[in-house]
DNA sequence: ATGCGACTTGAAGCGCGGTTCAAGTCAAGT
DNA sequence: ACTTGACTTGAACCGCGCTTCAAGTCGCAT
């Protein structure tokens, strides 16, 4: 008889086929607080759906830039929490400055491309958009 | 007898503290080839001022997300460098494509500060927004 | 000549974000 | 009963970008 053992969960290989991450990685997160298993079948982790959904968006918050440490306390928070509010805004200006920045470095990259001075690190042009870059 | 030494050259204590870099850093970047003294005062490295302009340039591409040793290899290329170009080109494109990511998750962070959802990471727009972050 | 302070070296250590490995467990198929 | 294959564990290892440390070397002032 084939034990049912929950056909809606998901087991690990199936987790990382789905999210793109490593079986290593997933257990990984879970030390470090990120995700949980709903249960276990024996050893084995059984995840649930919305775990992909939470892999999505750990997965986003850390090509953000954020740190898993970072990502766990989001995750960890309720949304009458004032403390997360006020880290969402915090980070929210400063993934701005850094579009900003990343904007200006695009630009300098761009003129480099098609800038004809040897070396090229002495074009004044790239050096004043060098400048800017580092200012914000 | 106040040995000259060549007043134009700096110390490394004073590149230090005028790039804002760690003496520690500027051995690490030498050894990695990204920086080179221009002579020494017995064993004390003593750089050209422009090494400066090099190391803004260098921390500059850091923080654009260049490995050190890409960074390296930019450095040691000739303009005629035909690679060199299309580095730049394809770094181009990909720091557009990083603006472009992180400009929408600045926006679902703005949202995330305003947004009322318990918990956040159920909110619908909210959950959009994070998935468009993913797509490119 | 003695001490101070800023430098020198190589080697080891650290935080991050994982991967890799050896050894073991378990379910299913033959 | 035995093999296969996907999982389990803890521990070790990795690359990156540095920092820290111990031990030593200078130049300069007292």
């Amino acid at each position: 008889m084939a034990e049912v053992t929950d056909e809606a969960l998901l087991d690990i290989g199936e987790v990382a086929r789905r999210s793109g991450l490593a079986p290593s990685a997933l257990r990984f997160y879970e030390r470090k607080g990120l995700i949980e298993p709903a249960a276990r079948n024996g050893l084995r982790r059984a995840y649930q759906p919305e775990t992909l959904h939470r892999l999505a968006l750990i997965t986003c918050a850390r090509d953000a830039g954020f740190t898993l440490a970072e990502i766990a306390a989001f995750l960890g928070a309720r949304p009458s929490d004032t403390t997360l509010r006020e880290r969402m805004a915090a980070k929210e200006r400063e993934v701005d400055a850094r579009v900003r920045q990343l904007t200006r470095l695009r630009d300098s990259l761009r003129h480099a491309a098609v800038c004809d001075h040897d070396p090229l690190v002495e074009c004044p042009d790239f050096k004043r958009a060098i400048r800017s870059v580092g200012d914000s």
